[in-house]
RNA sequence: GGAGAGGUGGCUGAGUGGUUGAAAGCGGCGGUCUUGAAAACCGUUAUGGACCGUAAGGUUCAUCUAGAGUUCGAAUCUCUACCUCUCCGCCA
């Protein structure tokens, strides 16, 4: 959210962050006139608001005389209903600007190109492409060669685009998250969090998902919680309405877990296959710093999310969106996308936002400064990574001409010293 | 699910209708002392908004989980919601 006097304030810059990102279903001049037309109500009710308290200091004052206040409080009594009107007319105001401020997106950053996704910008590309003296199969016909992903029976259990691991299928998922958070906790100095997969509708709020997204949420029909798409949701909200010490700053974690997104509206695109699934695990990072540190933040968590997919030697390419293609919340962000030779596609496994006070401001994280000052902190999170795609990569890229798939060295341990997927292996 | 207790500042915790934005302690910051540190002592220390001022600062409003109500006046009384704790029940 952004601070609704930095839009007054700066309501050209806002403005044109709007057109940045195609968006022109907000009200801005509407919300300046809600805004103007508050201030000035406010303005009445605290001179209102003032003569009472004197009033009241003076009732004290004479009943500690001994005597009688009547008059003063027959005075006070229309002084309270105009009051009561004001309040009134302000509490219908605030749900009107809320409601619009609350649908504001964050403004991009200067270094983010301003346009539409194809104006995103490819800012550097690790490894080789893979040659094969074969043609690569997809990942749906290594999977279901080697048995490892039921893609028919995921669909009787639950519904389309649910999947089941098995056999060594769901041992390498299983291998991949352990390793992965092994690298950040271990190498990287994150620390590690498993939070619940339910979270409530003020979570949901502070880190950006609602309002806007909820059609994109599974919700609980009993309660008001949600599933979560991202351990972003979960993680972020840990130091909700906290005040963090600048001395602990910055704060690192990373968390393990499944990811539930209902996709609204996406069929028909990439529908096959582990691309874009209801269900997915997810190693996430988040951190917590100081504004001044942010950017630079930004840049090291990228690295952290690169070296998981330069250990397993994917190549990939780092992309950095354009205003047009940045998510809600988000001022800048990074999308790292690995290559498939068997679907000859570049898939989206990692994407890294720096929020700078956006989420915080929403969900009241703040930190006391050396000095003693109290101000938001900058979150940013990304994910370290996004395991059905790396699945596919990891798949695709590692499979033999004999229809087998290598694992990857720094996985074997994982997997009780296991070096391929053969299929054989119940 | 049943019964009870409770939600107060960065933290712990006092406060049950009238200078209480809120005691005390801890923590933080500044200082005295010290070669330095610790200890001790002294001082200081909520957040947000509006207005005035170049600024330092000043004036003022709001905020004791949230919302509604009673009252001239609410941290304090009433109602509702949410959350926490204790005991009982159920349960992997």
């Amino acid at each position: 959210m952004l601070d609704l006097k930095f839009i007054r304030d700066n309501s050209e810059v806002v403005r044109r962050a709007l057109i940045a990102r195609n968006i022109d279903n907000i009200d801005l001049d509407g919300l300046l006139a809600l805004d103007d037309k508050r201030r000035k109500f406010m303005h009445e009710l605290e001179t209102l608001r003032s003569k009472k308290n004197t009033a009241n200091d003076e009732i004290t004052k004479i009943l500690k005389e001994k005597k009688d206040p009547k008059e003063k409080i027959a005075a006070m009594k229309t002084i309270a209903a105009k009051i009561d009107d004001l309040e009134t007319k302000v509490k219908e105001l605030d749900p009107q600007i809320e409601s619009v401020l609350i649908r504001i997106p964050n403004i991009p950053h200067l270094s983010v190109p301003v346009g539409a996704p194809d104006k995103n910008k490819e800012v550097r590309r690790w490894g080789e492409l893979k040659t094969f003296d074969f043609k690569p199969k997809n990942h749906i016909e290594i999977a279901e060669s080697l048995d490892i992903i039921d893609f028919k029976r995921a669909t009787k259990i639950t519904g389309s685009n649910f999947i089941v691991y098995k056999k060594d299928g769901a041992r390498l998922e299983r291998a991949l998250y352990n390793f992965m958070l092994d690298i950040h906790t271990k190498e990287h100095g994150y620390t590690e969090i498993l939070p619940p997969y339910l979270v409530n509708r003020a979570s949901m709020t502070g880190t950006g998902q609602l309002p806007k997204m909820e059609e994109d949420m599974y919700k609980l029909k009993d309660e008001d919680y949600f599933l979560i798409p991202t351990a972003e949701v979960p993680v972020t909200n840990l130091h909700r309405d906290e005040v963090l010490k600048e001395e602990d700053l910055p704060i690192l974690y990373t968390a393990y877990t499944a990811c539930f997104r209902r996709e609204a509206g996406s069929y028909g695109k990439d529908t096959r296959g582990l691309v874009r699934v209801h269900q997915f695990d997810k190693v996430e990072l988040v951190k917590f710093v100081t504004p001044k540190a942010s950017y630079d933040e930004l840049e090291k968590l990228v690295g952290n999310a690169e070296r998981i997919l330069q250990i397993f030697n994917i190549p990939y390419r780092v992309i950095l969106l354009a205003s047009g293609d940045l998510s809600f919340a988000s001022s800048k962000c990074y999308d790292l996308e690995g290559y498939a030779p068997g679907m000859d596609k570049w898939l989206e496994i990692s994407s890294c936002s720096n929020f700078e006070d956006f989420q915080a401001r929403r969900a009241n994280i703040r930190y006391r400064g050396k000095d003693g000052k109290v101000n938001f902190v900058h979150t940013l999170n990304g994910s370290g990574v996004a395991l059905a795609r790396t699945m596919i990569a990891l798949l695709e890229n590692y499979q033999t001409k004999e229809g087998e798939v290598l694992i990857p060295e720094v996985l074997q341990p994982y997997m009780g010293g296991q070096k391929r997927i053969t299929g054989s292996i119940k």
